[in-house]
DNA sequence: TGACGACGGAACGGACCCGTTTCGTCGCTA
DNA sequence: TAGCGACGAAACGGGTCCGTTCCGTCGTCA
């Protein structure tokens, strides 16, 4: 008989906390105070701060990833940094998966739940890409679809995250091109 | 009169107390008990954490970064690749990067440290290498530095601190083409 | 040999958080 | 309308850390 709407209050809570000052910072009590709510209502239902983030990463992952189906390989590759750079450029996404990235080092449930939340479905994505591509002819049979991720995703996780520099205008474009052509390397 | 052993010791406990708990955990007091040192002697030479860490980055930035100079673009960028390869394979260096780099979003001061010790260094680098690429006629007069930096390094750091996955065989040989490649796109 | 100063250790009051318990309130449902 | 249960608030003892202060020890230098 939990109150479902002071549930979502905590989860959304428990996502701003985590953008506010990451996971090692976060209290239950600050989620608490931050969701107008008493800590008893929190361990009510989730009984540490690692289950409540292991909680909010399983919901994510449940949404999957689409597959792009643009009918060719620049397409599919333009829509997925499209999607990525769009989630990145995100102020609470671009501060929150780093941070649960760095902690899943020290907590390899976290490193779990991420690895089947984000790159899991990114990986799946890929390899329809890939499997796709060579189907046309675009991509010889032995492509390898860890690769291609590493080459799409790689330069853009890099700009927006770390060295958080504004994209100049058509630099998806730009990247996708490049992609590309690495792939086909 | 300082002694410089213990300056040294806590600057080294500083290093090992990052790795193994990030910053924001990090306490002064953690990190003269594994200096095996009074908290006096921590607030006798710096004023905070931060100061700490300032200082390990402004020491780290001094090294500075040698430019390759093997003769060739797809030479200069595998020993681009193979020198982040090495720094990022170090346990200690791909904890501390990543979680520096994640509160260099919460503290200005981190990201101009770190800009100035890691990323101002690799963007030189870069710049040299392209400079050199375009003079041997091997890249368009137009190639920008930054867009290359984000192709070769990128996947590599993508791969080496988001995913997490072990390098399959001759791995950097392939990034390197996959980087030429697409530079030249 | 005496004075100086950095040292480690211990304690300070204050802050925050832990996880738990108790309380009175309020909104369901029977 | 009576009872049940989730609610917010407050307090609990216990823990860690903050930044500061005091102390007795030890090495150095005059």
């Amino acid at each position: 008989m939990l109150r479902e709407d002071v549930t979502e209050a905590i989860r959304a809570a428990v996502f701003e906390e985590l953008a506010a000052v990451g996971f090692a910072r976060m209290s239950i009590e600050g989620i608490a105070r931050r969701a107008g709510v008493g800590k008893t209502a929190v361990y009510r239902r989730w009984k540490s701060k690692l289950s409540l983030v292991l909680d909010l990463l399983t919901a994510f992952a449940a949404q999957g990833l689409p597959a792009p189906a643009t009918g060719s390989l620049y397409g599919d590759v333009r829509a997925l940094l499209e999607v990525a750079a769009h989630a990145l450029r995100h102020p609470v996404a671009s501060q929150v998966i780093p941070d649960l990235l760095v902690e899943a080092a020290r907590h390899p449930e976290i490193a779990d739940a991420i690895k089947a939340a984000l790159l899991d479905s990114q990986q799946g994505v890929a390899a329809v890409v890939v499997r796709e591509a060579v189907a046309r002819g675009e991509l010889p049979v032995d492509a390898d679809a860890d690769r291609a991720l590493d080459l799409i995703i790689g330069p853009l996780y890099w700009r927006l995250v770390v060295v958080r520099t504004p994209l100049p205008q058509g630099y998806l474009d730009d990247l996708a091109t490049a992609a590309v052509a690495a792939l086909k390397s």
